[in-house]
DNA sequence: TGTGATATAACGGTAATCTATATATTATTA
DNA sequence: TAATAATATATAGATTACCGTTATATCACA
């Protein structure tokens, strides 16, 4: 089963925030929404799931933080950062392409 | 339920190849891999119902053709033409947002 | 004291895609 | 000529991913 692009975007908005410096999960809702400008959002009953995933396969690492109010700070390792890298290449490429689709000659 | 941005570029490929001209869905399906370089395929399984759908809801028209072997060729309607510029200004608004994201000022 | 914001987690429903299968015609090649 | 691959559409069934909701808990503020 080949994965759609919608869930490779999600974990690239992930990433890519993560990229600027360690947040736990609420801060990185908050920051994928401003940072886009309103452009991408996350329901928390989807990015937690996400975070659990990334962090499962090695490209996030977390620590809980706070005694009595928790909170999970999560930070990239070198495989997330090397993931973000080979995804925003792919990624663009095929932007280009959709958009070379998109833009393309018509017919009459 | 909010659709998720795979679906909408899914349907913004076929409404993209169809600007170019009217085409049977065989046609499509080949198409959207060489005029996007292969950067986007689609299984049959997932193309044709994307067709019904999209000609369901008046974003296209088909007709019927050939006496025995059958072939269905889509065209746009101006519902789907319109929904394709929409679609794709929404879209580069959203790339330009997540790139825009991805190559920020890093922390550190 | 109660409401809203902060904070994480997980269950269950829904929707969308993929895999696979079915059917049929046409072209190629062994 | 027989088999196979390509052309062509359709749908059922399995998987998966997201979203809405609920649960739990702390903190700030009125």
């Amino acid at each position: 089963m080949q994965q759609t692009l919608s869930k490779r975007i999600n974990e690239l908005l992930v990433l890519a925030v993560l990229d600027h410096g360690p947040a736990h999960g609420y801060q990185i809702a908050l920051s994928v929404e401003e940072r886009t400008g309103g452009a991408f959002t996350f329901q928390h009953g989807t990015l937690y799931p996400i975070l659990h995933r990334l962090e499962a396969e090695g490209r996030l690492r977390s620590e809980w933080h706070g005694e009595r109010r928790r909170r999970k700070t999560y930070h990239l390792t070198a495989d997330g950062r090397a993931d973000l890298a080979a995804g925003a290449a792919e990624l663009e490429r095929q932007f280009r392409a959709l958009f070379g689709l998109i833009r393309g000659t018509h017919a009459a």
